[in-house]
DNA sequence: AAGTCCCACGTC
DNA sequence: ACGTGGGACTTC
């Protein structure tokens, strides 16, 4: 490979000379500019004036400038009207790949969205300290901070080998099992199995010649696999990029990632935006963690990012996990994805357990049946126990102890519940203490306990097993490891840490409570958590699943579990639920979401439910077969930018006050559309 | 979003 | 006939 220096980055447009026309991108949130706009390259910007670069352009009058990406340059253009020249460019490094404008675009297209509000999430405002910094080595030729270290590959061990090699060498596409085990690196870290997997893949893609992006829903999710990857690549080889990073540091490896040496690029969901040189492999863990949905608009799914990619590109896809998603299933089943099982068969001890009867003393007082609690003073002889429960805190509601009825907030209607033992009640939902609680409903003032958190779990499961060590993990206390010695874990769903070595037992206490979820992906939200935190248990080391039966219980007693995706999906099927279909949500005003629904019902393949009365104007769900997305789409952008464009008609809402009516808001396969309808 | 055009209404 | 205020309309 040449070296760095020697690398001719961005050349000097031959073609300078010529007057040429730039195609810009106007960074805007409204949908009426969602287009390219042309305009003249003045002879002194010719030179940096290219695609990819951030500009600013004067919009509708002189005074008034946008911010903006050339698309392309081109030597005519179908506008016949007068353009304006472009105003500046703000630098002239192609921060928009040609690759990631063609993906953002077809991602807006697909979802009724902006493409800017997607390049937003892809690049990462010009920071010229770092520029400065990172064109001076590449001009000086000093040793830049990324090089090109050899790489060696490392086998994916535990798959079959057919398999691997040929995902890499034909732009393949599978669903792996991972395997539920916990590994330890060379030095000396504890990691899931898949991010070895993970970071083998990476090795061979960038052996290649290629990079790997590797999407991982979160913080844990990504120290795991930065340790899986620091042991088997040279640290100028992988780059951590994405959206939680602080500017400076996004714009650092966004650079990175334009230089000419394939990286592994490691983010959550926004690093499938990277621009990564002669991009080989995407692989992305857990994608039915809701961490890999957008929540910006147009809500875009890391998974739907990736396969859109993928076709553009023709890369190799990795979609891993425990527990796989009914969307991927789907894509299994229609032999988009193929599966890929371990070579070992490696089945995790699970007991589903009925919840003890109340009668016995330690489930009165800790819940956990006496199987369980056998199982877990035995692990304790050798080291840490994992229990999971559902909810953090001491109690999650509070009650009034006259009335039973659920105790509210006096402010805002939210419950209240206890964070410790101690403190004073408050609001879960603004938090306000609740310090003069009295019940609406019979005005007692004295309330009680309602479930159980971490906190509360702690304290009775100290007084159960006196002397042990107890350690809390969850969203506040964040613990990302344990040592191998003696002790409790309670975590919430989510947050367990990795224990070195693996836990001697696990225990999921609060299945029934989480199953008591009102939501379509209850069952495959339950098993991906439960399956998680399984996959961290030592080898032979025992899981008890309290108060759980049904296809539920024996999908993880079995450790069948993409059984249970595929029952999971003929039900959607049946019921015409996505992902058997699409859906798209659309609120807004009476008018404009019934004008949005008639427009959308000479579309074959279509069905609307609703619409029915939200706060502030009507909601209606269209739900969709995957063929007639595109058509759906465009139909609805249209709709929007009708509304955006006929300016907006007030109405007199009652006592002379002026209130503008909520425009069409549609948004595309939400995880959970039918919740209020 | 926001500058500009345009039309309706008001005043001399 | 001239002024002005607010809404509609466009953005290369």
């Amino acid at each position: 490979m040449p070296g760095w220096a020697q690398q001719q980055l961005f050349p000097t447009d031959k073609q300078a000379g010529q007057a040429r026309i730039a195609r810009v991108l106007i960074d805007s949130p409204l949908p009426q500019l969602d287009r390219l706009f042309d305009y003249r390259i003045p002879p002194l910007l010719a030179a940096d004036a290219r695609a990819g670069v951030r500009v600013r352009v004067p919009l509708r009058s002189a005074g008034r400038i946008a911010d903006g990406f050339i698309v392309e340059v081109v030597e005519s253009v179908a506008y016949t009207g007068v353009l304006s020249d472009l105003e500046a460019v703000v630098s002239s490094l192609p921060v928009l790949a040609p690759e990631v404008w063609k993906l953002a675009r077809r991602l807006a297209d697909r979802s009724a969205g902006n493409a800017s509000d997607i390049i937003r999430l892809a690049v990462p405002k010009r920071q010229v300290r770092v520029e400065k910094v990172w064109l001076a080595q590449e001009r000086s030729g000093t040793p830049a901070p990324v090089g090109a270290t050899p790489v060696h590959t490392v086998p994916v061990s535990d798959y079959p080998e057919e398999a691997m090699v040929g995902l890499l060498s034909s732009g393949g596409r599978i669903a792996l099992d991972a395997v539920p085990r916990v590994v330890q690196l060379p030095g000396g870290e504890w990691v899931g199995h898949w991010a070895v997997t993970l970071a083998a893949l990476a090795t061979q893609a960038l052996a290649r010649g290629g990079s790997a992006i590797l999407a991982v829903p979160d913080y844990r999710d990504q120290s795991q696999l930065m340790a899986a990857l620091a042991a088997v690549l040279p640290p100028d080889r992988v780059v951590h990029l994405d959206a939680r990073q602080s500017n400076p540091d996004r714009y650092r490896s966004l650079l990175a990632c334009l230089g000419t040496t394939p990286l592994a690029i490691v983010g959550n969901r926004s690093v499938v935006y990277a621009p990564a040189r002669s991009l080989a492999l995407i692989a992305v863990w857990d994608d039915g963690d809701p961490l890999h949905c957008e929540p910006l608009s147009p809500y875009v799914h890391t998974r739907d990012a990736v396969l859109l990619r993928q076709e553009q590109q023709a890369c190799s896809v990795v979609f891993a996990g425990h527990a796989r998603s009914t969307e991927v299933e789907r894509l299994v089943e229609l032999r988009w994805l193929e599966p890929v099982r371990a070579t070992r068969v490696y089945t995790p001890k699970v007991i589903p357990t009925a919840q003890q009867s109340s009668d016995d003393k330690l489930a009165a007082v800790a819940r956990i049946p006496t199987a369980a609690w056998r199982e877990a003073k035995a692990a304790l002889e050798h080291g840490p126990v994992l229990v999971q429960v559902a909810r953090p805190g001491y109690a999650p509601r509070l009650a009034c102890d006259s009335c039973k009825q659920s105790a509210r907030c006096t402010v805002c209607e939210g419950p209240l519940g206890m964070k410790t033992s101690r403190s004073t009640p408050a609001c879960q939902w603004c938090g306000a203490l609740a310090t003069t609680w009295h019940c609406v409903h019979c005005n007692a003032s004295t309330f009680r306990l309602v479930g159980q958190g971490s906190v509360r779990t702690a304290e009775d499961l100290g007084r159960a097993f006196p002397g042990v060590r107890i350690i809390i993990a969850d969203g506040d206390r964040r613990v990302l490891t344990v040592p191998a010695s003696p002790a409790l874990i309670i975590a919430t769903r989510g947050a367990e840490p990795i224990a070195d070595g693996g836990y001697r037992a696990v225990l999921l206490l609060d299945g029934e409570r989480m199953l008591a979820r009102e939501s379509l992906r209850v069952g495959e939200d339950c098993l991906r958590w439960w399956a998680n935190a399984v996959a961290l248990a030592a080898p032979g080391a025992t899981t008890v699943l309290v108060g759980v039966g049904g296809p539920l219980a024996s999908a993880m007693a079995t450790w069948r579990l993409s059984n249970y995706a595929s029952g999971e999906l003929a039900d959607r099927r049946r019921l015409r639920f996505p992902p058997a279909i699409r859906v798209a949500t659309m609120t807004g005003s009476p008018s404009t979401v019934e004008k949005a629904v008639s427009a959308l019902t000479s579309i074959e393949g279509t069905d609307v439910l609703g619409p029915t009365e939200v706060e502030g104007g009507l909601r209606a769900i269209v739900r969709f077969d995957y063929a007639a997305g595109s058509q759906v789409a465009s139909v609805l952008k249209a709709e929007i930018v009708r509304n955006a464009t006929n300016r907006r008609k007030r109405i007199p809402a009652g006592e002379g006050r002026m209130t503008p009516l909520p425009t069409l808001k549609v948004r595309f396969d939400d995880t959970e559309p039918f919740v209020d309808v």
